[in-house]
DNA sequence: AATAATACATAAGCATTTTATGCATAAGAA
DNA sequence: TTCTTATGCATAAAATGCTTATGTATTATT
């Protein structure tokens, strides 16, 4: 299909994500047992109310990095004639899905120390 | 002063912080009237307890950016004969304040129901 | 006398994301 | 039946925003 006139995929207008999509992915991984990549972006898509969208060329070069880091393990199937690529969290990758939600607990109740003082 | 060997500052360890410092320094500015640089970075290491220390190779920039925005205006005073260009926030500074804000608090909440769906 | 703190600045390199493509099959609408 | 949309993968150039590593200069502390 061509996509020239189609495109109009983001991550939202907010610059914020950046470095939120790892996260993101290891979670729907760490709950979910096994995904595809076009599954997941749907999955968000859904979960977000359509407020955050996924672009492609954001994730599969983030899959195949969490691959390489053995944070992921990946199994090819074909349905309906057509590729399906399924990662599934590996032993390292809860750990490190912990981690990452540490860090974004972290980094929400900073950040809300931040501009909202008084409460913290 | 030599810095090779006392080079230990950081955004903080997680990746999360990409994309918040605008956030930062408009609220900063937004509540304080005007502000220079390293008194910015000494508050926020103040107000997160020492959890994130802001690089100067980071502000700086960043301060320029905003300034050429026209989202600050900037002053140059010599103290103890030092040099110190402090930072005031515009009424389009306002303004974009309130838009990081929202978008902060957008943020936190679609990310609050990608990890955590039934509180959402 | 040396180090740490205060105060600015810039530039190379790195990681992540956007933007723009490319390929291919299946389903639905015109 | 032909065009478009949806499904499903991929990559590569460019932009972005930060880290890391410097540089300069003054004042305070050890």
């Amino acid at each position: 299909m061509h996509k020239k006139f189609m495109y109009i995929c983001f991550m939202s207008n907010s610059k914020l994500y950046k470095g939120s999509l790892t996260t993101i992915i290891l979670k729907l991984l760490n709950e979910n047992d096994k995904m595809y990549g076009y599954e997941i972006t749907q999955k968000v898509k859904a979960l977000t109310k359509g407020q955050l969208k996924i672009t492609e060329g954001a994730l599969y070069p983030a899959l195949h990095k969490l691959e390489a880091e053995g944070l992921l393990s990946v199994e090819v199937k074909k349905v309906d004639n057509r590729l399906r690529k399924y990662y599934k969290i590996t032993e390292n990758g809860e750990k490190e899905t912990t981690n990452k939600l540490d860090e974004l607990a972290e980094y929400i109740k900073t950040m809300q120390a931040l501009v909202n003082p008084k409460l913290a």
